[in-house]
DNA sequence: ATTTAGAATTAGAATGATTCTAACTGCATT
DNA sequence: AATGCAGTTAGAATCATTCTAATTCTAAAT
C-alpha cells in the first residue's frame, strides 16, 4: 500500500492529539496509522505477529516486514513503546504514561501498572554521578490474581 | 567432559557458600563451576558467547550448547540470574544482591545499582489485590557518566 | 571386573524472531 | 511523460537459542 497521506492528517483522534503534543515530524501512511490503532485499541501488549493478525482484518494483504517497519518508525518517534519482558518476541505498547509492566508467569497476561505517587527510581538507586537517564523499564513477574486464586 | 564430582565438593569458594546457604541439590560438573567462576569473576554482564570466549581458555573444548546448559543449570537453582536488557542476546549476573542495572546506550556497558534504601517495588505500585511477586527487573537506560563526558 | 543406567557433553540441525535486500509501486515534482 | 523518493513487499539472511541424537563418562548393580 502506497502513502496517501504525508504529513499528520487533519481528521482528529488520540493519535493525532500526541502528534501534536510531540510536534514531531511523523509521516503517517494508511498502514501505519492502521498498526498505531490497533496498538492503541489493545491493552494485552501485543507482539508483531499478534499486530499482523489484527491489522489483516483491514488490510488484508500487509506483510509481517511492513508491521515491523510501521512498529519501528512509530517507536523512533516516541508514538509507541517497545517492551521486553522475557526473552523471544518483543512487545508493544502505546501507553506512553508512566508505568510499569506486571508479567504473570502463569497465564502469560501482562498489565500496565501506574505509580501511587511520583518516583524517581534513577534518584533512588545510586547512579554514578554524571549519569544521564533517558528511560526506565521495570518489570515486575509473578502470578496474577486470577491465576494466584485458581492454585 | 564428563562430570568428576558430584554433589557439592569440599573445596571451599564463594559458590560452595552459596550452595551451602540455598541449600540446594545442585550437582556441580567442572564445566558448570568454570562457567560459575568466569561469571562470578566478571563484572560486564557477559553473554553466554562472551562466556563460552573466556572458559575456553581453561576448557578449550568446550562447546556453546555446553554453556547454555550450565547457564540454564546454574540459573533454575538460583546461583546466577538472567537479565533481559534489550533485545537480542540475553545477559547474566552472578551477583544476587538486590540491584537493578543501569544500561549506558552509547558505549553499552552495564552496571549494577544498589538501592539506597529498602523500596518495595510491588507495593508502590498499584498491583490487584491478590498479585503475588517472584521477582522484579528494574533495567534503567541512559548515558553513563564516562559516555557523557565525551559529548 | 563387567554391565547397566543415567546424566553430561557434544556437534550440528532446527527453530523462531527479527533484519536485510532487492525489486516494485505509486505519489509528487520536474 | 520522466524522475526521484518513500513505502511496501516477498523472500533470503542472520542471530540467538533450543533441540536432537549420538557419545562419553560416573556410579551403581551384578
Amino acid at each position: 500500500m502506497p502513502p496517501s497521506s504525508t504529513r499528520s492528517p487533519a481528521k482528529a483522534s488520540g493519535l493525532d492529539c500526541r502528534l501534536a503534543v510531540l510536534g514531531a515530524d511523523v509521516r503517517l501512511t494508511p498502514h501505519r496509522r492502521e498498526v498505531f490503532d490497533v496498538l492503541a485499541a489493545s491493552t494485552d501488549h501485543p507482539t508483531a505477529y499478534d499486530i499482523l493478525e489484527r491489522v489483516k482484518s483491514r488490510s488484508p494483504h500487509i506483510s509481517l516486514a511492513t508491521v515491523y517497519n510501521c512498529l519501528e518508525h512509530l517507536t523512533s518517534h516516541g508514538l509507541i513503546k517497545l517492551v521486553h519482558l522475557e526473552r523471544g518476541q518483543s512487545r508493544y505498547c502505546a501507553n506512553l504514561h508512566e508505568h510499569v509492566h506486571f508479567h504473570c508467569e502463569t497465564c502469560g497476561k501482562v498489565i500496565d501498572a501506574h505509580p501511587a505517587a511520583d518516583f524517581d527510581p534513577a534518584a533512588f538507586w545510586n547512579l554514578p554521578k554524571g549519569t544521564k537517564v533517558t528511560h526506565t523499564d521495570l518489570a515486575i513477574h509473578g502470578t496474577c490474581s486470577t491465576c494466584a486464586a485458581k492454585s
